[in-house]
DNA sequence: ACAGATCTATGCGCGCTGCATATACCTGGG
DNA sequence: CCCAGGTATATGCAGCGCGCATAGATCTGT
C-alpha cells in the first residue's frame, strides 16, 4: 500500500474537517440536529451512539437544545423511561441551514475538481466507505452529519456496506 | 455539482477522522508532536498558528508536553522573546509511534481498495489538495499531521498548491 | 531614547466531558 | 403478585482545555 495515499487521504480529511468547523457544520451540537432531524422521535441513549458520545453527554447536549427552542423533548408513550426527541420549528429551520452550509462548504472545495477528477472521487469513494462500513450502528456513525435526502436516492454506499450485502442489501 | 459526491466526501472525512481520533493519533497534543517533530525550532506563536489554535492554548499545550518530557522549551539566541521548541528522546519516540498509528489507522481503510480504486483516490484526492491550498500557511495548517517524509519525496500537492504554481512551483 | 509591535506567560471564568450515582420504569421468573 | 435485574434518564462532581484580557519582557524603527 502506498504510504503516500495515506498522508494525501489523512490530509484530505483534516481539510475537509477543518472547513466544516470554520462552517460551524462540524459535531455534537450540529450532529445531534441531524441526527434528530433525520430520525424522529428517537431516543437519548439512541442519539448517543449515533454521536460517540457518553449518556450523560447526552443528556446535557440535549439540554442545551431544548433551552435554545431547537428539539422538543417528550416522553414515549409506550415506554415511560424513554424520550422521544423532535425538532422544533426553528430546529428545522437550523437543520436546514447546518446542511446548506456543509453543502457550500465542502461544494467550495470539490467545485474545483474537473467533471473526470470529480467521478474518479466518487467511484472510489464509494468503494471506501462501502468497504470499512459493517454494521448499521457504524453507519449511522458515518453519516452523522449527511443530508440524507442527497444521498438516498441513488443508494448510500455507507448503508449498502452495512446491511452486509455486495451491492443492494441482503436479498 | 453532484450533491450526492458531497456527501461521499463529507462522510468519509467523518470516517477517516474518527479513526484517527480512536487512535488518539487526531488533534491539539497529536499536531504540536508532529509539527514540532517536522519543524524543530519553531516558536510557539508559529506552532498556535499551524494548529489553528490560541496562543494561549498554545503555550498551555506545550506545558503540558513539557512537563511530559516530549519536548524541550528554550529560549532563542537571537530573539530573546522567542522560545524555540524540540523534541526530546522521548517526544521522538512518540511521534514516531503517533505516524505509525495514524498509517496503520489509515491503511486499514485503504487497504480494502482495489489497485485501481487506489490510483483513481491517489489522482482526485491530489487535484483536490493541490487546488485547496493557496498559501503556505495553508498548507501548514492540511499537513499538520502528516508524515512528511512519506509525501516529500514524490512532491506533496498541498505544498504544491500553496506555492501559487499550477504544476510544481513558481518557475 | 522612546513608541509601538511582537512574543511569552498567567489570572479568570466558561463550557463540555466522563464517572459515579440516584431515580424511575420495564420485564421476566418465582 | 411481587421482587430482582436490566434499561433509560437525570444530576452531583471534579477535571480539562479553551479563549479573553492583560502583564511583562524584548525587539525594531524613527
Amino acid at each position: 500500500m502506498d504510504d503516500k495515499l495515506l498522508n494525501l487521504l489523512g490530509a484530505a480529511a483534516l481539510l475537509v474537517h477543518d472547513r466544516l468547523a470554520e462552517a460551524e457544520a462540524a459535531e455534537s451540537d450540529a450532529a445531534a440536529i441531524v441526527c434528530i432531524g433525520c430520525h424522529p422521535g428517537e431516543s437519548i441513549e439512541e442519539v448517543s451512539r449515533a454521536l460517540g458520545r457518553s449518556h450523560s453527554a447526552t443528556v446535557r447536549l440535549v439540554d442545551r437544545l431544548v433551552h435554545e427552542r431547537l428539539v422538543r423533548r417528550r416522553r414515549s408513550a409506550t415506554d415511560r423511561r424513554t424520550a422521544t426527541l423532535h425538532l422544533t420549528a426553528a430546529g428545522r429551520r437550523r437543520h436546514e441551514r447546518l446542511i446548506e452550509r456543509r453543502r457550500s462548504a465542502i461544494g467550495a472545495l470539490a467545485s474545483e475538481l474537473s467533471p473526470r477528477a470529480a467521478s474518479d472521487l466518487e467511484r472510489s469513494l464509494t468503494a471506501l466507505l462501502r468497504a470499512a462500513t459493517n454494521t448499521p450502528e457504524a453507519a449511522r456513525r458515518t453519516c452523522r452529519l449527511c443530508a440524507e435526502s442527497d444521498c438516498r436516492p441513488s443508494g448510500c454506499p455507507v448503508e449498502q456496506g452495512a446491511s452486509g450485502g455486495a451491492a443492494n442489501g441482503p436479498r
